[in-house]
DNA sequence: GTCTATAGCGCGATAGAC
DNA sequence: GTCTATCGCGCTATAGAC
């Protein structure tokens, strides 16, 4: 590799892949060095213990993941749009090869195989997401763009445990067809056109 | 022990509960026949390989848990009263020592795990929930004790999902106080009084 | 920064005594 | 049916050459 970030970047791409689709107890270093092409001491070099590699993991899915949603909720559009466009990224997802779920969803299973600070960086993207969705479901109720019983707060949290929760069974029974479903099933629900 | 079928069982209790903690891919014979207070070759008696466990495990939860189901769907009670008592259900094993989820929805998750038959398990649980819920759902609304837009159908698949999904992320994030307020939640979009 | 080699341990599974 | 003992392998992690 020329730069030393080039190969980092390599690893987490892979790993990430590989914990989305078998979790971080259903793979291992071999793994993911053989999917990067590099030897296994070569991956302790940049990540020296499977937990660093799980918070680095977390840091830039976190990141990367809410500045779309941030991109989204600020641009143009209406709340129902926002949230179909929404519902989409999670979507996209589970279309990939392999049948990947959204890391914070995989790794909230395992979670009692993470340390304390990686536990809280899965609860931190479950509540950034809430809240995000929270503001949106309001702002959509008062404008008349949504129509819905309960407070925006706890269906915030309603669509993060739906869709988090939706990715994870529709691989079992009834794949991303299931999942599209599902989600217009939801806007549905909240009041959509 | 006296019986063979009791020692059979001891072991089924304690794979269930760790299985339902820490997933099949955290755990080992070891750990199962640490708690059980055999020995691991014991455990091996009575199943031979983890793939022999996993299957008695789906089976007995999927009978156990939708037997549960019928006995409260077809009882006594308007729609709303079942739907809350069957959130219920889901709550009683969240509130457990060790936090431990739904077993098919950690199965769900582990899925690259499996074999395909025990795959076909979870699918078949998820399946014969979201069909109840449809039933329930349907009869709600044409006595006007639930109101929602949308199918039935697809109703049940999204609470089958949500509640799945809610068990992971209230783990991370909550707790068993922010699943009662998720499920309260999903009662209000579906209309109930 | 990447490599070969290996330590030290836990894993699933089996053999065979009692 | 339960046990001790063990096989063969994969695991995380480290040492040290290049």
């Amino acid at each position: 590799m020329a730069h030393d970030g080039d190969t980092r970047r390599a690893i987490l791409d892979a790993a990430q892949r590989l914990v989305q689709r078998h979790g971080i107890n259903g793979i291992s270093f071999q793994h993911v060095a053989d999917a990067v092409g590099i030897r296994k001491a070569s991956l302790h070099h940049h990540f020296a213990t499977k937990d660093d590699l799980v918070r680095a993991l977390l840091e830039r899915y976190a990141r990367e993941f809410l500045a779309r949603v941030d991109g989204l909720f600020q641009g143009p559009g209406d709340a129902p749009g926002k949230l179909r466009r929404y519902v989409g990224l999670f979507e996209a997802t589970l279309r990939d090869e392999g049948g990947p779920v959204c890391l914070c969803g995989m790794l909230g299973a395992e979670l009692a195989a993470l340390r304390a600070p990686s536990v809280r960086a899965v609860g931190d993207f479950y509540r950034a997401n809430a809240e995000r969705l929270a503001a949106l479901l309001e702002q959509g109720r008062r404008d008349g763009s949504l129509d819905f019983e309960g407070s925006a707060e706890q269906a915030g949290w309603l669509v993060v445990s739906l869709l988090e929760g939706a990715m994870l069974t529709v691989r079992a029974e009834g794949g991303a067809s299931r999942f599209r479903a599902i989600g217009r099933q939801l806007l549905d629900l909240l009041g959509a056109p």
